[in-house]
DNA sequence: TCAGATAAAATCGCGC
DNA sequence: GCGCGATTTTATCTGA
């Protein structure tokens, strides 16, 4: 039911396209967040461009942590065999 | 004050890092959750790639009303030359 | 042939940057000539404020009816799903 | 004369505009070039990022002789005080 | 000098 | 599972 004559359910694609742009309007809010930190870390005199190299460094660093974790509990899960 | 000694003061540097941080994650999940919803309406038959089109050209009117705005308020502008 | 001792083609990437350098030019020179012309367009009265928004306008303009025709053949392409 | 009742030469404006658009899309052309020159200098094992820091250092280069010859050229003109 | 646009690189999901 | 294509993010560049 529900369905136009184009077999297409009408109202559901519109409840996922609200939902979906409701979401991307958030995202898009907190995009112009970051870039207002970074401007007041400008306003108090550091270079922005070196904390995002900073913040993607750790990111890795970070990306490698788990990595290492997921690995650990690989094989923490190949020794328990019972 | 709280300036190691090669001038840069690490804990208002790592302050700023911190919020930046946090926002990303907020962002990074908010980002994720959309990709759901993509998958969530794929699941139920609607072909996301054309979900996308309908949000980007919704997107573009938008901008595009906006646009036209800031247009009128130049011509509203420059005809007020007193 | 024609590699020296560091394995670089030196020949080549210069033949490279020469074609690339090249068609930087050109491209700077078209830049300076489209700040002329708004330049001149000041100068017989026009805001070129105003101009570029009208230029920019068109563009998007440009753009929604591609993407439109894009969002077109989508629809059309899903469907002929035989 | 041609102009209509809002004080604007639109034929004038019109024409503006389209020179504009004009090269717009020529200095696209060209940029749309540099791009496959790019492309095919990484299909013969060149790294483009590497060749653009070249590129941009030679423009720095030559941008620090311009100046310098243009400071040459004032010292000349300075002591042709006749 | 800085914001905004433009383009390149990295990332991620999809299909084979 | 991998390559391809699309999207997102980063960096460069131009104009105000």
């Amino acid at each position: 039911m529900n369905e136009g004559h184009n077999g297409v359910n009408g109202a559901q694609l519109q409840a996922f396209i609200d939902r979906i742009e409701k979401m991307e309007e958030e995202k898009s809010t907190i995009g112009a967040d970051i870039r207002d930190i970074y401007a007041e870390a400008r306003g108090t005199g550091f270079d922005p461009k070196i904390i995002r190299k900073v913040v993607a460094l750790r990111k890795q660093e970070k990306s490698k942590r788990d990595e290492e974790a997921a690995m650990l509990d690989l094989y923490l899960a190949a020794i328990s065999n019972d």
